[in-house]
RNA sequence: GCGGGCGUGGCGGAAUUGGUAGACGCAAGGGACUUAAAAUCCCUCAGGCCGAAAGGCCUGUGCCGGUUCGAUCCCGGCCGCCCGCACCA
C-alpha cells in the first residue's frame, strides 16, 4: 500500500463530523473536568496561511489531548469578519464587503476543515453577523448607562484623502498607508471606552496570571505604566504680575503644575519647562511673536521615530519665574521646551539636571546651574560632581535642607508630605494607559447604537431597535464614510422626543469586536443577552488560549478590559478571561529577488547545488535573501492548500511541530515538509505489515519483548509530559524515536508480533493529538471498532519507567573515564568498587590513591584524586 | 536610552534545571538495490591528535573570571544578536 493521505483523511473528517466528536456540551457536566481551549479566530482575509496552520495545529493537540485526558472540551472557531480589507476590496471590485467577507469565509472555512481539527463547528459565528453585533450594540448600551463608554474631544490621525480616522498604526512616516497623503492631526468628537477606570485593576491582575508569558505580563506592565509621584504647583513670582498679560481683563492662572517622580530632587531644581502645546504657552505667545514662532517651530516637526531619536533638546524663555516651593526667596526661570509632552502627566515638568538625562542636556545647552542633591554611596560630598552623566540612581539626599541624610525613598516621602502640608502639592498616580478611542469614520463595523438630538444631545438606541444594521445600498465608490454620505440611513427619529434627529455614523473599531468572543462561544446561539449566565460562568475562563505575540497589547489587554466591564455591568462573574496563554512564534521563509530586484515566489526558484538558485522558467540568477516572517509582500509564502493537497493534514501538522519549540519562529523548507512525509509513510508501512496475518514465525524473545515495552511506556511519561508543558517538538522526537525502536524490533522479531503491534497501539494513541487522521487509520487496521479520539489517554506503568540495570557515569576530577552498568538495587560500596576496577579509571588515577568518591546513586561516581 | 530575552555541530534544536553535552530531525558524504534515475534500506557525521584495527588522548555549549567533587545550567564582568517601549518627567 501506498500512504495515501487524501482518502486517508477524507475518511476520518467524514467519520468525526457524521458522529459529531466534537460537539461540546452547553453546560459541562462538572467543573474540575471543563476545558476551554481557544485559538485565536483568524480575520477571513481569502486564504488561510502558514501562520493560521501553525496556530490552529498548536491548539488542536491540545484540545485533543485533553479530551483523550477525560476533559469535556471546548474548541470553538469564529471570524473576525469587520475590517478595513473588506471596505477596500468593495471599493475595487464594486462589491459589497459583506459579500466579499462571507465568501472569504467559506473558503477559509473549507480550509480550516481540510485541517483536521477538532472544533465543535456548530458554534461558529462571524462578528459582522447581525446575530452577534446585536449584543456587542447592547453591551456598549450598557457600558454607557455606566459611565464606561464616553464621548469627548480627541486628536486624531486624519487621513484627508480618505476622509477616516486612521490608527496610529496605519500612519507610516506620516502618511496614511493607503492613500499616502500626509496625515492631520485634527480634533474630532469620539467615542471612547473609559480603560483607564480599571488601570489599577488590570495592572494589579496580571500578578495572577501565572501561566500567561513573563515576556506579556511585562510588556502590559510597561504599557499601563503606573507613575507613582506628585503633583506640584509652582506659584509664578510676584515680579511677573506687570507682564502676565497684557490685556487687563484676562488673567492667567498665578500657578503652574507640574508632575514628577522625584520631589527628592526638589532643592537641585533649576528650571521649569512647559510643552510648547501648554495652554499657558499660547496664552504668552500671543503677545510675543519669539515665543509664537518657536511654538510653531515645534508643531512642524515630524513625529516619525527618526526625527524624535534625533531631535536635539531645544527651548526659548519665557521672561517668567516661579517661586521654589521650598527655599524661600529662590526663583526658577521657566522655559517652553520641545521635549516636554502635553499628553503625559500635566505638560509641564520641573528640570533637575544633576539626576535627570534630558535635563542635564538641556541645562548644559541654556547654561542652567547643576546642583548635585543625591549622593552616591562611596562619594564625597565635597568633591562629588556630575560630568557627561546624570546619575539618576540611588543614594543619600544632601544640599536639601530638611531633606538631607535620607534615603532617595525615604525623601520621595518627606518631600511629598511637606508639599501637602505647604498646600503647594500632593501625591499622585499617574497612568501611561489612555482612554480607549473604538470610534471609525468606516463603513464595515459595528454600528454605534446611539441617536444625536439637537433638543435631547446624545440618546442611547432603545434597546428593543436592536440590532442598529448597516445599510445594504451603500456607495462605495465615493470618498469618506459611507455611512455619512447615505441618502437617508442617519436620517431617524428621536426616541425621546421624536423630532427629526440623526444616528452616529461612526463604527466600533474592530478590536471591539473580538473583546468578547470568546464568552460569546460559551453560548453562541443565546438570543436574549450577550451571553448565557450558567454557560460562561461554567465554561469561563478559557483554560487555554494560543495566539501571536503581535497581540500582547491591544487585543489581549482589551479583552482583560471587556471582562470587567462586562462583570461590571452584570453578565458575568470573572475578571480574567484568560487562565493560560502561549504565544507562537511566526512561520518564516527565504525570499527571492530576480535580477531586476523583483520578489519572487518560492515556486519560481529552483536551487541549485551549492547554495544558488535562479529562475524556474527564464534560468536568470536569483538572489536568496534571509528567512523572515512570510508575507505577501515579499511573496515568501507557502499556501497550505497546496502542501496538505500534496501531503496531507497531518504532514502539514507533523512539520508544524517538529523541529522548532512552538514559541519560537519556524522555518517551512521543502526538506523538512520531506523528512516529515518521510516519517508517516514509514509509520504507515509498518502499521500495514503488523496488520497482516500473523505468520507462524517463532515467537519474540521475553527479554526483547520486555524491552521495547519498557520503552513504551517512557515514552507514554514523556510525551504526556512534553505535551502538558508545550514541548510539541521534544514529544514528536520522542515518537520518533520510539517508532524507530518499533522499527528495529519489527526488522527483527516480525512486525505483526503480539509486542510490536501492542507498541504500535501505544504509538497511535500518543499519535493522535498531533496526527490524528493516520492515527486513527492505524488504530482501525489494528482491528479497533472504537474512535481512538474517545479512547482514553495512556497511562505510564511506574513499575516499567524504571530499568533494573542502570548505566553509572564514572568520573575522575569531574572528567568521565569510564561507564559502568550495575543492578538498579546495587548500594555506593559496590558502585565505588566497580568503578574502582575500570582500566581507564586505574589508569587515570596513575596509582594514587583516591582522596574522596561522590556517588549519586544510579547517575555518577566521581572520584577525587 | 530604558526594559526583557537569547548565544550549544554545516542547519533546526535536545539535555528530566548542578551529574555521561549534541537526543530527534534536516543537510552532507559513502554504500546496497536498479540498465539508469526516483523511491527505499544500511553506514558515517562536534573539532583535533595517536593507532593497521580495537581503542585511546586532548579541546569544546559566545568571551574572561568565580563558586563546586562536578557548570550549557548558579554568580560577576565583557561581546554579539533579537524583541518591546521610547523625550512618560
Amino acid at each position: 500500500m501506498v500512504y495515501d493521505p487524501q482518502s486517508v483523511e477524507e475518511k476520518w473528517q467524514r467519520v468525526w463530523e457524521e458522529r459529531k466528536a466534537f460537539a461540546a456540551p452547553g453546560v459541562p457536566p462538572s467543573a474540575s473536568k471543563k476545558y476551554y481551549i481557544l485559538s485565536m479566530f483568524p480575520y477571513p482575509s481569502g486564504r488561510i496561511h502558514m501562520g493560521h496552520v501553525r496556530n490552529y495545529t498548536l491548539g488542536d493537540v491540545v484540545a485533543r489531548l485533553k479530551r483523550a485526558q477525560g476533559h469535556a472540551v471546548l474548541h470553538p472557531m469564529g471570524w473576525d469578519a469587520f475590517g478595513l480589507p473588506a471596505e477596500n476590496a468593495a471599493r475595487l471590485a464594486g462589491t459589497h464587503p459583506g459579500q466579499w467577507t462571507w465568501g472569504n469565509i467559506a473558503v477559509m472555512r473549507g480550509e480550516l476543515k481540510r485541517m483536521g481539527l477538532s472544533i465543535d463547528w456548530s458554534r461558529e459565528f462571524a462578528t459582522c453577523d447581525p446575530a452577534y453585533y446585536r449584543h456587542q450594540q447592547k453591551l456598549f448600551l450598557d457600558f454607557y448607562k455606566k459611565g464606561l463608554a464616553f464621548r469627548a474631544d480627541a486628536w486624531v490621525n486624519w487621513d484627508p484623502v480618505d476622509q477616516t480616522v486612521l490608527a496610529n498604526e496605519q500612519v507610516i512616516e506620516g502618511r496614511g498607508w493607503r492613500s499616502g497623503a500626509p496625515v492631520e492631526k485634527r480634533k474630532l468628537a469620539q467615542w471612547f471606552l473609559k480603560t483607564t477606570a480599571y488601570a489599577d485593576e488590570l495592572l494589579d491582575g496580571l500578578a495572577t496570571l501565572a501561566r500567561w508569558p513573563g515576556k506579556v505580563r511585562l510588556m502590559q506592565e510597561n504599557w499601563i505604566g503606573k507613575s507613582q509621584g506628585a503633583a506640584l504647583r509652582f506659584r509664578l513670582s510676584a515680579q511677573n504680575a506687570p507682564v502676565m498679560s497684557a490685556s487687563p481683563h484676562r488673567r492667567g492662572p498665578d500657578a503652574i503644575e507640574v508632575f514628577t517622580t522625584r520631589p527628592d530632587t526638589l532643592f537641585g531644581a533649576s528650571f521649569l519647562a512647559l510643552s510648547p502645546e501648554h495652554p499657558l504657552a499660547k496664552e504668552w505667545a500671543e503677545n510675543d511673536e519669539k515665543l509664537a514662532g518657536f511654538i510653531r517651530e515645534c508643531a512642524a516637526g515630524g513625529t516619525s521615530l527618526a526625527e524624535i531619536e534625533t531631535a536635539e533638546k531645544r527651548g526659548i524663555g519665557t521672561g517668567r519665574t516661579v517661586d521654589h516651593p521650598f527655599i524661600p526667596g529662590k526663583t526658577l526661570p521657566v522655559y517652553l521646551a520641545n521635549f516636554v509632552l502635553m499628553e503625559y502627566g500635566a505638560g509641564a515638568i520641573f528640570g533637575c539636571p544633576a539626576h535627570d538625562a534630558r535635563d542635564l542636556e538641556f541645562a548644559r545647552k541654556y547654561n542652567l546651574p547643576v546642583i548635585p542633591v543625591v549622593l552616591p554611596d562611596g562619594e564625597d560630598p565635597e568633591s562629588f560632581t556630575i560630568g557627561d552623566e546624570a546619575h539618576a540612581g540611588p543614594g543619600r539626599v544632601f544640599n536639601s535642607g530638611f531633606l538631607d541624610g535620607l534615603t532617595v525613598d525615604e525623601a520621595k516621602k518627606a518631600a511629598t508630605r511637606k508639599l501637602e502640608e505647604l498646600g503647594l502639592g500632593e501625591g499622585t498616580v499617574q497612568w501611561r494607559l489612555r482612554d480607549w478611542g473604538i470610534s471609525r469614520q468606516r463603513y464595515w463595523g459595528c454600528p454605534i447604537p446611539v441617536i444625536h438630538c439637537e433638543a435631547c444631545g446624545i440618546v442611547p438606541a432603545p434597546e428593543k431597535d436592536l440590532p442598529v444594521t448597516l445599510p445594504e445600498d451603500a456607495d462605495f465608490t465615493r470618498p469618506g464614510n459611507p455611512l455619512e454620505t447615505h441618502p437617508t440611513w442617519k436620517n431617524v427619529p428621536c426616541p425621546r422626543c421624536g423630532r427629526d434627529a440623526r444616528r452616529e455614523t461612526d463604527t466600533c473599531d474592530t478590536f471591539v469586536d473580538s473583546s468578547w468572543y470568546f464568552a460569546r462561544f460559551c453560548s453562541p446561539h443565546n438570543e436574549a443577552a450577550p451571553v448565557a449566565r450558567e454557560a460562561v460562568e461554567a465554561w469561563l475562563p478559557v483554560d487555554q488560549y494560543v495566539g501571536g505575540v503581535e497581540h500582547a497589547i491591544l487585543h489581549l489587554l482589551y479583552a482583560r478590559f471587556f471582562t470587567r466591564a462586562m462583570r461590571d455591568c452584570g453578565h458575568l462573574n470573572l475578571a480574567e478571561p484568560f487562565a493560560g496563554l502561549f504565544t507562537q512564534g511566526m512561520v518564516c521563509h527565504e525570499s527571492y529577488k530576480d535580477a531586476a530586484g523583483a520578489w519572487l515566489y518560492p515556486e519560481e526558484v529552483e536551487k541549485l547545488p551549492g547554495g544558488a538558485a535562479r529562475h524556474v522558467k527564464t534560468g536568470g540568477p536569483v538572489t536568496v535573501g534571509r528567512s523572515e516572517t512570510m508575507s505577501k509582500s515579499k511573496k515568501n509564502v507557502v499556501d497550505p492548500g497546496r502542501i496538505i493537497e500534496s501531503y496531507g493534514a497531518d504532514c502539514a501538522r507533523l512539520f508544524m511541530l517538529s523541529d522548532s519549540p512552538p514559541e519560537r519562529d519556524l522555518e517551512w523548507t521543502d526538506a523538512g515538509v520531506d523528512g516529515a512525509f518521510r516519517f508517516l509513510k514509514r509509520v504507515a508501512k509498518l502499521a500495514e505489515d503488523a496488520a497482516a496475518p500473523q505468520d507462524a514465525a517463532a515467537p519474540p524473545p521475553a527479554e526483547a519483548a520486555l524491552e521495547l515495552r519498557r520503552a513504551a511506556h517512557k515514552t507514554i511519561a514523556g510525551v504526556t509530559a512534553d505535551l502538558e508543558r508545550f514541548a510539541f517538538n521534544v514529544a514528536v522526537a520522542r515518537l520518533r524515536e520510539f517508532s524507530n525502536l518499533i522499527f528495529d524490533f519489527a526488522a527483527k522479531h516480525g512486525a505483526s508480533s503480539a509486542p510490536a503491534r501492542d507498541a504500535l497501539e501505544i504509538l497511535a494513541r500518543l499519535m493522535q493529538p498531533m496526527l490524528p487522521h493516520l492515527a486513527h487509520e492505524i488504530w482501525e487496521m489494528l482491528g479497533h471498532d472504537s474512535l481512538l479520539l474517545n479512547e482514553p489517554w495512556p497511562e505510564a506503568d511506574p513499575a516499567l519507567l524504571a530499568d533494573d540495570t542502570l548505566t553509572l557515569a564514572v568520573q575522575v576530577n569531574g572528567k568521565l573515564r569510564a561507564t559502568i552498568r550495575l543492578p538498579r538495587a546495587a548500594g555506593r560500596d559496590a558502585a565505588e568498587k566497580a568503578a574502582l576496577a575500570e582500566e581507564s579509571v586505574r589508569r587515570a588515577l596513575g596509582g594514587n590513591a583516591p582522596k574522596k568518591i561522590i556517588v549519586v546513586p544510579g547517575k555518577i561516581v566521581n572520584i577525587v584524586a
